[in-house]
DNA sequence: ACCTGTCAAGTCTGG
DNA sequence: CCAGACTTGACAGGT
């Protein structure tokens, strides 16, 4: 089984670098003049994006192929008191700039919108907001010029105090989406609400692949064993509707911040855990992608790497491919 | 240069 | 019904 790692938006190795620089609507508002405003955004976005590119450089240099990219590219792109304002247009040659590099070197890239994108909501003006959130992530990458291999991760979202009617608003949520945004979603278990199998289920019946979060299992596992869901949550992945090839299943990796915080993430991954899931499900997986969800990004990727290549010195079940690829199993 | 409170957004819990 | 927690990188305003 051939192993990618990745991680998420962001790099700690290098400086000045951040992708997700912004302006808060208070300092917006305070501006005499909202158009010089509007150009100071797109500004921020342009740069946002330029850094994007060094890091997906930064990424070649590691041989690393999967990433996320951060949510927060334009400062307030979606808020309310900017509904008049589109930067898509002024931001394109920047997007596609982003968009040709992924290509050429046939990375794997997502988004991952945060936890106010809730499907399940019973709110229409939450609905909505969170409709317009999606939009927003699809256009995106529709303006990288990417296929549907480039997708969306989100959450089911809250259970409003009844599971299985939240479930089904997300369903029917789900399937009054437009095809260009539904296509690209994937849905993830999370550490509170839906667990692993509860959101198979979900997926199944939506037709979205799963991805799966063995530190949010782990913490919220509903008594089931991931290992036992891994075959339903591989089909998932086949993806019939999708105008694109299909995707190796994608994993989510981290380690609880301590016996306090097990919710919270760790500075680094600890490799016991993983290694044990990934050894589990080799026999049959010809291929997964992990994202590494470390506070120490990128660096917690290469410690992961040094560890795997103890492990691999030492006679374990894992040989070394490249920077930020293993084989684990036959 | 460094510190602290705040930030657009949603949901859950406890009072 | 409302305040605070949750979680996170970066701003904003202060020293």
């Amino acid at each position: 089984m051939i192993v990618r790692f990745g991680f998420v938006a962001m790099s700690m190795q290098l400086e000045n670098a951040s992708p997700s620089r912004t302006m808060t609507m208070a300092s917006f508002a305070k501006l005499a003049d909202r158009e010089a405003g509007l150009r100071r955004l797109e500004r921020l976005a342009e740069e946002n994006l330029g850094n994007t590119l060094r890091l997906l450089k930064h990424c070649k240099y590691m041989d690393v192929k999967v990433f996320r990219f951060t949510s927060k590219f334009i400062p307030l792109a979606t808020h309310e008191a900017l509904a008049d304002w589109s930067p898509y247009e002024a931001l394109a040659p920047a997007f596609a700039e982003v968009g040709d590099f992924v290509k050429e070197q046939g990375m794997r890239v997502s988004f991952h919108p945060d936890h106010f994108t809730v499907l399940s909501t019973p709110r229409e003006d939450v609905l909505r907001h969170s409709t317009k959130d999606l939009d927003h992530h699809v256009r995106m990458l529709e303006l990288m010029g990417l296929d549907e291999r480039a997708t969306c991760n989100i959450h089911i979202g809250g259970t409003y105090g009844d599971k299985a009617a939240a479930g089904e608003r997300f369903l029917r949520h789900f399937a009054g989406l437009d095809g260009r945004i539904r296509r690209r979603l994937t849905l993830e278990n999370d550490d509170k609400t839906f667990n692993a199998a509860e959101t198979l289920v979900i997926s199944e019946a939506a037709g979205a692949p799963m991805v799966l979060d063995i530190h949010h299992h782990a913490v919220n596992s509903g008594g089931e064993r991931a290992e036992a869901l891994w075959p339903r949550i591989m089909r998932t992945w086949q993806r019939p509707e999708a105008n694109a090839p299909p995707l190796p299943p994608k994993i989510h990796a981290s380690s609880p911040k301590s016996a306090n915080d097990p919710r919270g993430h760790a500075d680094y991954v600890e490799p016991g855990p993983l290694l044990d899931f990934l050894v589990a499900i080799a026999d049959g997986t010809p291929a997964v992608d992990v994202m590494i969800e470390a506070k120490r990004k990128d660096e917690a990727l290469l410690k992961l790497m040094d560890d795997l290549r103890a492990v691999s010195a030492a006679g374990g079940p894992v040989r070394i491919v490249d920077g930020a690829t293993v084989e684990i199993g036959s």
